[in-house]
DNA sequence: TAATATTGATCAGCATACTGATCATCAGTA
DNA sequence: TACTGATGATCAGTATGCTGATCAATATTA
């Protein structure tokens, strides 16, 4: 009989769900509660000051209403701050706060070690191969997910 | 500077949100409304009839209490019953009705269908090498995931 | 046996993710 | 300029996925 264990998809999810829990671990560690999307949020507004929500949602691959209350909750905790833009009054502008920018300054290097943590089962050389297939095998299905990544030349990354 | 883009756990999650779409799109064009903890779910049990909940939740990787709630949903739409058990008055048996073996059945293809669909982005033989690390990987960080598979002599698969 | 620890299930509460809708604003065109 | 369509943002509603707690029943042990 088909057998769900067996199945790439939940080995995927399977290794999804450990990769957030390895990121979530290390960054509490040092004190701090920040999921794996506020963290991405953080991380590219940081690069890409002023950006507006629905690009920044673009660049990190979530969908727009998810991140709205993702930057509803970091606004909350005095992490980022949003203003109507000048040059387009539909569309919100966000940035970091002094505060944002220490926490993410912060956290990022549990969040860098903690990549290490989730391939800690493959060699140097399958670690490699393995993300290589990875980002091909995702890259080939980009536009059948809800929120497709797109990519910007104005992204400073 | 570090960025978002580049992380594996970054890469890992758009993969996976894509295969979470290409599930629901193939069984949705079906005529079926089912998520994929739904039908992992419902696979397991019958291949277990009369799991316990928490055992059910091991043998498929899935928080108890996500669990509880998507077994909560599948008893609402008459695919599974749940009645307490006379070994142990503790936990609840779960079964599939007849309308549940019906839906798996009629579903079980597109899921079928869809795995090849997410792996669309690689030759044969990288998918092999693919699968072959994502499941060294997921193994080795399996006991570091919140809810970590627990596999049972008494699985029927 | 009585006390203790463990276990299956559930609950409250929170944070993603998503669908589908609405609303205000902007861009392009007749 | 008025109209039309597209876009940024939000909202209502639903389903995961999680933390931490509680409760009843079972297992273990003193």
């Amino acid at each position: 009989m088909s057998d769900i264990s067996t199945m790439p998809g939940h080995l995927i999810r399977r290794f999804h769900q450990a990769t957030v829990a390895i990121l979530q671990k290390e960054v509490s560690v040092l004190g701090y509660d920040l999921t794996p999307v506020q963290y991405a949020v953080l991380n590219k507004i940081n690069n890409n000051p002023g950006i507006d929500q629905i690009t920044l949602a673009g660049l990190i691959a979530y969908d727009r209403t998810t991140i709205t209350s993702v930057v509803d909750r970091l606004e909350q905790r005095g992490w980022v701050t949003r203003e109507v833009s000048n040059q387009d009054r539909r569309s919100k502008v966000i940035k970091l706060t002094t505060e944002g920018v220490k926490v993410l300054c912060k956290v990022t290097p549990a969040v860098i070690s903690a990549q290490a943590i989730m391939l800690q089962g493959l060699e140097a050389k399958e670690s490699e191969v393995f993300l290589s297939l990875l980002e091909k095998a995702t890259d080939a299905v980009n536009e059948l997910s809800r929120a497709p990544l797109k990519k910007s030349k104005d992204d400073k990354n």
